[in-house]
DNA sequence: CACCAGGGTGGTT
DNA sequence: AACCACCATGGT
């Protein structure tokens, strides 16, 4: 058993408030979480701005530009030929579903299915939109989380199907602190430290600062 | 020069 | 089901 509760505390003590997702409006926040497939946030607010100044952080304006419009705004991000062409698909299917507003009012498994669907949109992207642009109670699942779990198990492979169950059984539906926890999460994973809790007691914070623990490579 | 960054897709075994 | 190459820019 893992105690997520104890992790979330460790890491909210250790990090502060990460105030994600820093947008005006929900599909801005969609558009991110595209964007920001495998590329730092920074590269990603620098596209965000030139989308705005173009006006084009709007699904009607959006819908009907060139894609070629699009590549110029967001090549920082990489892999802006593929991720120009799905945001503006994106931006089309969101037009045709009468927008933002009418996908808000689907329940939470229905809304999944719907982006999962979606070309350029996976398991991952697919969470970060429900839970940071929909608010809904989701377990964000990424390679960081999984390489935490990895390290406090001591043994190998954790199902994605557990680590949401652990993850849901401490945090349930507290949509706040799992806008947190992916967020710390992150945070944490960005950083050099390996040090990670064995167990409930063990503390991230006290591990990183000793320099003690951690024993993977 | 290598490696990483808030992944996903399509193909092969 | 697990692995793989590929997508591509920007920073260290």
């Amino acid at each position: 058993m893992i105690g997520f509760a104890a992790v979330y505390d460790s890491l909210f003590d250790e990090y502060g408030p990460q105030d994600w997702w820093p947008a005006d409006n929900r599909f801005e926040i969609v558009a991110g979480a595209l964007l920001v497939q495998r590329t730092s946030w920074e590269n990603v607010a620098t596209a965000i701005d030139r989308l705005r100044e173009q006006g084009l952080l709007d699904v009607r304006a959006l819908e009907r530009v060139p894609v070629g419009v699009v590549e110029a705004c967001i090549r920082s991000t990489g892999f802006y030929r593929a991720k120009a062409r799905r945001l503006r698909n994106l931006a089309r299917f969101i037009g045709h579903s009468g927008g933002m507003e009418a996908l808000e009012q689907q329940p939470t498994p229905e809304l999944r299915r719907i982006l999962l669907a979606l070309d350029g949109i996976g398991e991952e992207t697919a969470d970060a939109i429900l839970l940071y642009a929909f608010d809904r109670p989701v377990v964000v699942v990424d390679e960081y989380l999984r390489r935490l779990v990895r390290r406090m198990t001591a043994e190998g492979r954790v199902s994605d199907r557990e680590l949401r169950d652990s993850v849901a059984r401490h945090l349930a539906d507290d949509v706040y602190r799992l806008n947190e926890l992916h967020a710390l999460v992150v945070a944490h994973g960005k950083t050099s430290c390996r040090a990670v809790p064995r167990c409930a007691e063990c503390v991230l914070s006290r591990s990183c600062r000793t320099g003690s623990g951690g024993s993977d490579a």
